[in-house]
DNA sequence: GCCGTCACG
DNA sequence: ACGTACGTGACGGCA
């Protein structure tokens, strides 16, 4: 009986088949053989982690040395016992894990009961740390770039077979051992150019350990109310019907709506309105020119009515209860450790980072989002983050001395633009400041500031050289933001986190300037994304160790949402609260509001 | 597969 | 004269 194959892959795809008896499998047996890396990688029948099954896993301890255990192959032996034998090596704490994109392995496992503990060598991770800037950290991509190896990739292996347990084994082997080998094989190369480049800490101390922070999260999952959906499902359709119907009055004919370029001829042919307003295609029909037009003509506002109530219908109300999975009835959103420049987070199928929150659908949608029966779901977002963080990277005397006499942040600003005392500042004012303060954290620009203010570009740039004059310290943050992102190539956040700026000597003045606001902006937020981590991990570490029932369901950037058993809930304010403000120490201090309800609208 | 648009921080 | 705020993901239309 075929066993599992040892895959050779040094000289050319050498295939040695090893055969025996009785189902074990020697060669990864811990007592047999002591074993301090591992790494693995896990064939499965879909790529949704939580509902599908495992395939086969690939094995590999040493360079050349390849295994592949086949578990639900059709029409091929399998191995049932497999997966037992395998559990006292992966949940053996001693042992390091290697292998690219961890989680995804880690949460197939835990569906077949497997619990993957100790330090884990995620060479997807170390890829990103390299460099976030890549936009592809696939091992297919990684293996090129780093081993100069061109590996199949897993389309190919797949061909026109459904899924993987369709893949015959001899085939499979190649596949997956490959793969678990070359993980190996970068293991080696990736971690050794992280310590060179000093995000060693950043890996061990803030990514890997966030590894099992994301895997539990995703597996929790968040509910939601599927029936009450469905009625503002219905409820949207009858309000778009009644706006569709206005439209095709308003413009004489009837079109598609949602085709910018059909409506495009409607606007700028038929009712000849001005174009205000060019995209690479044609004339735009965005959110700015149609506010704009809607002063002259009633169709423009009808269509920023439709588009909002269509976008709220198709991705979020009808979107939403698809992917509520069969299992535990829960929503499980992915959170993606690799994508963003700056070392945020992103989540994906479905995207639960962008859930509205605004106006009176805002509410409706979030009210969805509900905790489980005797519990409520307690939400915590941090204050300013960014400008807290500005403020203390910059040194800033006004912005440090604001935040630490707790005073609003917007109205001292505005009282600064308008030269005016704190008392005397009016809600216009302040929001000109608010704008002022959002820009200064973009890397502010005469042109940015005057579109999202409307205002000219020389009524804004008034603004920032008034900002500048109160804030030399931030001016002075700026300027060495940039001369650091042109003398070593990259900016740093307060933990170490590098991103490359290659365009920061561009000739293109365009790009050139688009560098300098990431200089600028980088540090900022990257350094918001790392505060959250910490907090993230050290709430997570206190919940486990104090054995509460407590669940971190969510990250938003700034905010954390949690899904509180009732008896619990002062507990789990205390501690959230705690963690979050001391996740770092600042020059100023961090201030978290926390509130809590039966659903997300309520806990916001 | 890209573009425009728009939901969020 | 040009085109510009930072970071994402999902949708429908269209080639």
């Amino acid at each position: 009986m075929k066993q599992f194959s040892l895959f050779k892959n040094n000289e050319g795809t050498e295939v040695e088949q090893t055969e025996s008896e009785t189902p074990s499998i020697p060669h990864i047996t811990h007592s047999t053989l002591p074993i301090i890396e591992l790494s693995f990688d896990i064939e499965a029948t879909g790529k949704n982690p939580l509902s599908d099954s495992v395939v086969g896993i690939a094995l590999c301890k040493e360079k050349g040395k390849a295994y592949y255990v086949p578990i639900r192959h059709v029409h091929n032996t399998n191995i049932p016992d497999a997966l037992n034998i395998l559990k006292g090596v992966l949940e053996d704490e001693s042992i390091s894990k290697i292998g690219h994109n961890l989680k995804y392995d880690i949460l197939i496992l835990r569906q077949e009961g497997i619990h993957v503990k100790g330090r884990l060598y995620d060479t997807m991770l170390a890829s990103y740390l390299l460099n976030p800037n890549k936009p592809d950290h696939s091992l297919e991509d990684t293996a090129l770039q780093y081993l100069f190896h061109k590996k199949k990739s897993f389309t190919e292996i797949l061909g026109k077979r459904h899924s993987f347990s369709e893949v015959p084994v001899d085939e499979a082997t190649q596949y997956a051992a490959e793969d678990a080998e070359l993980a190996m094989e970068l293991k080696d190369i990736l971690f050794e150019k992280l310590k060179a480049e000093g995000l060693e800490d950043l890996y061990f101390d803030m990514e890997m350990p966030l590894i099992y922070v994301l895997t539990d999260m995703e597996e929790i999952g968040v509910k939601i109310n599927k029936e009450r959906l469905e009625e503002l499902s219905k409820e949207l359709d009858s309000y778009l019907g009644m706006i569709e119907s206005r439209i095709y009055n308003i413009a004489g004919e009837s079109f598609n709506i949602n085709s910018p370029q059909q409506l495009q001829k409607i606007l700028f042919e038929k009712l000849a309105l001005k174009p205000l307003k060019k995209t690479k295609t044609g004339y735009s029909t965005g959110i700015d020119v149609l506010e704009e037009l809607s002063k002259i003509h009633e169709l423009p506002a009808e269509i920023l009515n439709y588009r909002t109530l269509y976008k709220l219908k198709t991705t979020y109300v009808d979107a939403l209860p698809k992917l509520i999975d069969k299992k535990t009835g829960r929503i499980h959103t992915s959170f993606n450790q690799t994508v963003t420049a700056t070392g945020r987070l992103s989540s994906s199928e479905p995207n639960l980072q962008n859930i509205p929150i605004r106006g009176e659908w805002g509410t409706k949608i979030r009210e969805v989002f509900i905790a489980e029966k005797e519990n409520i779901l307690i939400s915590a977002d941090y204050s300013q983050i960014e400008l807290r963080i500005l403020a203390h990277i910059s040194g800033d005397e006004g912005l440090v001395d604001a935040f630490n006499r707790d005073i609003d942040i917007h109205t001292t600003t505005a009282a600064e633009l308008f030269n005016t005392p704190k008392e005397s500042v009016t809600e216009e004012m302040r929001r000109i400041a608010k704008t002022v303060n959002f820009g200064v954290v973009y890397g502010i620009s005469p042109f940015g500031l005057s579109e999202s203010l409307n205002i000219t570009p020389k009524e804004a740039a008034i603004y920032i050289e008034q900002y500048f004059k109160k804030h030399e310290g931030v001016k002075n943050y700026m300027d060495s933001a940039i001369k650091m992102a042109r003398e070593k190539g990259y900016v740093k956040t307060l933990m170490g986190r590098k991103r490359p700026i290659p365009e920061i000597n561009s000739h293109n003045a365009n790009i050139r300037q688009q560098a300098e606001r990431f200089a600028i902006n980088t540090p900022i937020q990257g350094t918001a994304a790392d505060l959250i981590k910490i907090a993230m991990i050290n709430i997570w570490k206190k919940l486990k160790g104090k054995n509460l029932k407590t669940r971190m369901i969510l990250q938003i950037h700034d905010e954390l949402l949690f899904e509180v058993p009732e008896t619990e809930i002062e507990t789990a304010k205390k501690l959230i609260r705690y963690e979050m403000e001391n996740a770092l120490s600042l020059s100023v201090p961090l201030k978290v509001d926390i509130s809590w309800g039966k659903n997300w609208a309520e806990a916001h």
